[in-house]
DNA sequence: AGCGAAATCTTTACAGTGTAAAAATAGCGA
DNA sequence: TCGCTATTTTTACACTGTAAAGATTTCGCT
């Protein structure tokens, strides 16, 4: 049983596992390379050799959330087109992210990132090409990621532009406004479900 | 001619209009507090006496923001309820976001904002009701911000996590994935146009 | 008009950050 | 065992936000 050897041995996960506690606890702004680099029980330099600098640690963390995030969708329902699945995944997306608040704000906050590491960009493309599959599902065909039509397009950006509008707002407070002024109790998996009930044609028609 | 004197006389106000400009210029990460000092030809400290830190700064930088983008929804359009007026409306909201990506950025980054100074808490309200009265005028009824039914709430939830997940996802540059496989000289607008076109059920049904 | 008080701005200082370079240590193949 | 490389620490530097003290101007009151 070593109690503090010079090599840690695995300490590129470990830098990582600490990165995702530190998130969990103090949130982005606490994610620092010095407070995970403390975590971890390392001198501060240490995470440069194995990430390189901040944006390679947050990158590889973010890669870590899609694949969670991955995880959690498909465990949610394989994507067969009917609407009961339909809804269930759209609440296993908004869960996960009421789950890990700050993993979701860090996969989508483009400027702290480097997309082209190849863990993060294949990360996040999986996550991409199962919304396409979902969403080809429900419409009854195969949509190609090589060439979709405007239609196809459309309908891939009208959910994930509802989902992930609905979840930022929600992390970022913003829905409170909303729900405050709804009958007391609704949660926000209920207007959730209210919101994806209904059919919408223009903002608002 | 004062060349250079003490008192700067408007000093809030240059600080505001140099945060502006620092914002445009170098995005939300070199939106720093000294940075905007420099901008503005005064001390790093000047700005304390007239925000308190930096999160005072950059929330009436916020509701400069609000404002501004609340001016360009009205002038796209009175909110009269018809389809042709709502796509205006829509456009100009993500117009609006893209000719000030970082400013809209800002107003969405909770964490680095003081939601309880009265003129962003203002400002935000003021976008807040004037969204309210769109959706209700589309629904030909006058939604009350006191105490909203679930059908109203969610009506209002869906215009506005349509278009604010259309805007975040397109300043992260996530769109470009959908954007990059449609048929050649495809812009974001174009595609807004689409989804909002058709209507749309559970997610992606 | 003049004087004290308050407002405004600068200077100085401190703890924290990311990053780079050099030094120290450990493991590994010959 | 020796040398080489990978890993980690130490040291250093420029930058950040914030606090406190000093300097300067303006304002209010008599």
């Amino acid at each position: 049983m070593k109690d503090a050897p010079y090599h840690h041995g695995a300490l590129r996960d470990a830098l990582l596992e600490a990165a995702e506690r530190v998130l969990e606890r103090d949130g982005l702004p606490g994610l620092t390379l010095r407070a995970v680099a403390r975590e971890a029980g390392v001198s501060h330099a240490a995470p440069t050799h194995h990430f390189g600098d901040l944006a390679g640690l947050l990158s590889e963390l973010a890669a870590i959330g899609f694949q969670q995030f991955h995880a959690a969708m498909t465990q949610a329902g394989a994507a067969d087109g009917s609407p009961e699945t339909g809804m269930a995944r759209a609440k296993a997306y908004v869960g996960y992210a009421q789950a890990h608040p700050g993993l979701y704000g860090l996969m989508f906050r483009t400027e702290r990132l480097d997309m082209k590491r190849p863990a993060l960009d294949q990360a996040a493309s999986a996550s991409f090409t199962e919304l396409v599959g979902a969403v080809g599902a429900s419409r009854h065909e195969q949509i190609s990621e090589q060439a979709m039509s405007l239609d196809q397009a459309a309908a891939i950006a009208r959910a994930w532009c509802l989902i992930h509008g609905f979840t930022m707002l929600l992390l970022d407070g913003r829905l409170s406004n909303i729900l405050r002024r709804l009958p007391a109790g609704t949660d926000a998996e209920t207007l959730l479900d209210a919101m994806l009930r209904a059919p919408v044609g223009r903002p608002g028609a």
